[in-house]
DNA sequence: CTGTAATCCTGCGAGC
DNA sequence: TGCTCGCAGGATTACA
């Protein structure tokens, strides 16, 4: 499921391929996608270059060179590559972008709840994302973040998910920064110390970076800019891993329901109720 | 302010 | 082996 490592890599993998490129064609699939494309875009789009990609949190925005911009969402599955234009289309693929040379931007989801919009205005669309989403997760204010996890009285595993707190965080790497600051998901904002406010933030900008570093966690369908999985699936602790061994203890991986989501953790690394013996951040190795 | 659940959708794995 | 069924969940919305 691509978060914010996932689209993160989409995005470095796109740049080189994309910089400077011109769009030449659009290819559309028949099946809607979960926003709208508008089909007067499709000549607004042909002949423009492309300036340069940028992520916010999971969307990722295509910036064109006069101005325009493509917001993509992935979504659960979704895909977003350059193949060469001669290859055959692969199923589920909704947009295919010619461009200029021997290669085709693809957008392929088979769940389709990803989306591709045209932006007539680039700084419009970054603009309306940063108006409804947190600070990206990277360098984040420490009396912010405490606030805004001390003032909720929402479980952890909610807050995190939310992308107006932090931009980027999916369920994946909520699970995961929980178990690095070793806190029970279920958790209340407001029930955590100063301290294990703290915990929470380093946790989460560390496992987003050594995410990054993995080129994302490839579950089922993900895949980076050029086709390539990620690797940092191999280095989960507790997502995906209900009743096998915690890496830091052995104890056997919980895996409960929170805020709609499966919420893997280790009871043992991660007490419900904080005690002063355990409340300590588990050690990965 | 909370939480819960439905909505969108297909693939896959479990169970029989 | 083939069927059904439940689950996976990002963002949004409705409702309790």
């Amino acid at each position: 499921m691509p978060e914010l490592p996932e689209v993160e890599t989409v995005v470095r993998d796109l740049r080189p391929l994309l910089t400077g490129r011109t769009i030449t064609a659009v290819r559309r699939g028949k099946l809607k996608l979960r926003r709208p494309w508008a089909a007067a875009a499709d000549a607004l789009v042909v002949g423009a270059a492309v300036a340069g990609l940028r992520r916010r949190g999971k969307w990722i925005l295509l910036d064109l060179a006069g101005g325009q911009a493509l917001r993509v969402h992935l979504g659960m599955t979704g895909q977003l590559t350059v193949a060469p234009a001669a290859e055959a289309d692969p199923d589920h693929l909704h947009f295919g972008f010619r461009l200029d040379g021997p290669g085709e931007l693809r957008f392929r989801d088979p769940r389709r709840f990803g989306s591709v919009e045209f932006c007539p205005s680039a700084a419009d669309a970054a603009a309306a994302l940063d108006a409804v989403m947190g600070p990206e997760p990277f360098g984040l204010d420490p009396p912010a973040f405490r606030a805004a996890v001390g003032g909720t009285g929402r479980n952890l595993k909610a807050v995190l998910l939310d992308q107006a707190v932090v931009a980027g965080v999916g369920n994946i790497y909520a699970d995961e920064a929980c178990f690095r600051a070793g806190l029970h998901p279920a958790r209340t904002g407001n029930s955590l110390t100063a301290a294990e406010c703290d915990r929470l933030r380093v946790a989460i900008e560390a496992v987003l970076a050594r995410a990054i570093e993995g080129r994302g966690s490839t579950i089922r369908d993900y895949v980076g800019g050029s086709g390539l999985r990620g690797a940092f699936q191999h280095e989960h602790a507790v997502y995906g891993r209900a009743g096998e061994p915690c890496p830091a203890c052995a104890a056997a991986v919980a895996c409960v329901r929170l805020a709609g989501r499966s919420s893997h953790y280790c009871p043992n690394c991660q007490p419900e109720t904080p005690s002063r013996s355990a409340a300590r951040a588990p050690r990965r190795g």
